[in-house]
DNA sequence: TCATCTGTAACAAGATAGGTTACGTATCTT
DNA sequence: AAGATACGTAACCTATCTTGTTACAGATGA
């Protein structure tokens, strides 16, 4: 299985939804991710149910940011799409009744929650506004209806 | 599939082979790790390439430690398995050319890189008779044999 | 009424660690 | 020399999880 993208794809999103669209179908937004409608249905939600976005069904439809970026963490989001596992290692049983594996996996267990606790802590203060202003840096100027475009065309491709 | 449990099952395994036996087969370490003995095989190879390990092949083979535990560290076995990833989420795709997508995953991947090395460091900095020394304290007194019989039990049941 | 959207279920695809079988080769014992 | 013991490795299957895809039901506006 691929690295789990689904917050980098929902910070993606969330900053086009803010900068690019007032309100976007799943398939305007599927095209921007290269990916299928039904996933952006499926992992938005999330965000959804947490009062992040907004969706309306029917004619005329489609999704819309319930929040400014600067309310929104890259931890809330992380919560929003369930909080999956951060760490791809681990150990090999739950409760292993060996002492000798108990005193591994606390060891190492250490070092994860470590490493996990700093991990959120970064998501817990910056915002999805931090990033944007980061994508104003980068972006020359006048570049960000070339930007949009690239987005538009695989809209239009599609 | 699973979390990768390549690293603890090696240090598991190490403190076994000092503690409890002076020369081990695969088929005893694989029933102390409760899988098969050509996994063994597979996953000590790469700690066998780095020197960790000997093992002999033939009528009374098996494996044995060739370094003190005190003079590996777990940054050593990580590497010594083939540094598999140690975070399960990440980016969408390797070299977006959305800017935003780069700035999400520029800030994403600065989080994820202080979370890496915080971890890297502490494998680094604990070396596996350190959790050796965690497993006496934890172990009360005598209980060293009936540890060790739970192995033994296995490996007579297989 | 019809086209447009979301909501979901169901299932396939892709990736990777782990499990299993099979067989080659080395080594010790007899 | 023969046989038993063990490692080395290829090949293939399994399990798990994200992602992709198809299909269809329900909501909404023209």
């Amino acid at each position: 299985m691929r690295r789990d993208s689904r917050l980098s794809r929902m910070l993606h999103v969330l900053i086009h939804m803010d900068r690019h669209y007032k309100r976007a179908t799943s398939e305007t937004i599927s095209k921007m991710l290269g990916t299928n409608a039904v996933v952006v249905r499926r992992t938005m939600a999330g965000l959804r149910d947490f009062g992040y976005v907004r969706s309306e069904q029917g004619h005329g439809g489609g999704w819309e940011l319930a929040r400014d970026l600067d309310q929104i963490t890259l931890l809330d989001i992380y919560e929003a799409i369930g909080k999956p596992p951060l760490f791809a290692i681990g150990p090999s049983v739950d409760q292993p009744e060996c002492l000798v594996e108990q005193a591994v996996d606390a060891k190492l267990g250490d070092a994860l929650k470590e490493a996990e606790a700093l991990l959120l802590e970064r998501f817990r203060t910056v915002t999805i506004a931090d990033i944007a202003a980061d994508f104003d840096r980068r972006m020359p100027e006048g570049q960000c209806n070339i930007h949009g475009n690239i987005h538009a065309e695989q809209s239009a491709s599609g």
